[in-house]
DNA sequence: GTTTGCATGTAAACGGTTACATGATTGG
DNA sequence: CCAATCATGTAACCGTTTACATGCAAAC
């Protein structure tokens, strides 16, 4: 999912700047499942402009720069539709964190422990920030996404939460 | 997590070729958090033995294409412990399928539907390999990493089956 | 007085994927 | 006969991130 149809698919609930939408991807109940940085959005931006796909008008504000507020026009939204209707792209995880457990035997015993101690807590701190957008959130969509969320990360707390013991410091382990 | 220090972590397991750590990436434990393609691991195992950090000795096969077989040596083991000390990125999961849920009151009912049986489906797709791979994974940490995707994933699927009924085809919902 | 928030944008660098090029063998 | 498996590699392209450039106002 690239991030012209992103910002295309977030102007469908309403008109926003490029700062606007930046924002709701690091703070809005979107930001466990996507991101992007303002070198990617605005030239995005631009380019759905050009294509007639968004339009912009610009508003001058007295003691704050001028901010250029993006609406989705009518062939904006049907290429969005059409965006969503094609094949979807697989989803993708990339994990640093199960990387390194692969190899938790070939890492000192603190640095394992120190690890998952860091994602459990990780781990609470989303489903907090879940919690928070939840009591907010309108549609379904966005209850659906935020409960599936939830789902995902109560299933990894609790592993996480069972398992850690395995991988205690100095834990002498019975035979190998 | 890039490709080199990914492609020094598989060799931590034992010598491989290119072509045999790419099926990893597809076929093994590590499939559902990783992901590479031949035109990243050939120029990284390139860049590795010319940096010292893995061996390469070539196999000729009759039959078959020429081999070459790479080994970590001891200084790539020190940078693999290295990379694994400092400080970790953070996970990252795009998700396409999550994207489209968020408008599923744009979408037409049946599509919505069928999004979601999709998913349903791969979700037990990738149970079972976990299963299969589970079966003869040797470390902790594979067991571990294992045990990891087996919980969000049944978590995921829990949630789907208890929600799907939400946004079945036709249901005239109560209220709005 | 310094950091944070508002606000937009560009250019270079980066890491990676896709497509291409090559070629023999085995199984359906 | 065609597809898949084994096996390596390059080059063009792509989307994105990072760093840079600018600047005022409010809060601490």
């Amino acid at each position: 999912m690239d991030v012209r149809t992103i910002c295309l698919g977030i102007l469908t609930r309403g008109d926003a700047t490029g700062y606007e939408i930046k924002k709701l991807f690091e703070e809005g109940a979107y930001s466990h499942f996507l991101e992007a940085s303002f070198g990617s959005i605005y030239p995005a931006l631009t380019r759905l402009t050009e294509e007639g796909l968004v339009s912009c008008r610009a508003e001058t504000q007295e003691k704050r720069p001028d901010r250029k507020v993006y609406s989705i026009t009518q062939a904006g939204r049907r290429a969005f539709i059409d965006a969503l209707s094609g094949p979807m792209p697989e989803d993708k995880y990339r994990s640093p964190f199960l990387f390194a457990m692969l190899f938790a035997h070939q890492l000192p015993p603190e640095h394992v422990h120190a690890l998952i101690d860091q994602r459990i807590a990780e781990t609470e701190a989303m489903l907090r920030h879940l919690d928070d957008v939840g009591a907010t959130a309108d549609g379904p969509g966005e209850q659906f996404v935020i409960g599936y969320g939830r789902a995902t990360f109560e299933g990894a707390l609790a592993y996480l939460m069972a398992h850690r013991a395995r991988f205690e410091t100095k834990e002498p382990a019975a035979a190998e």
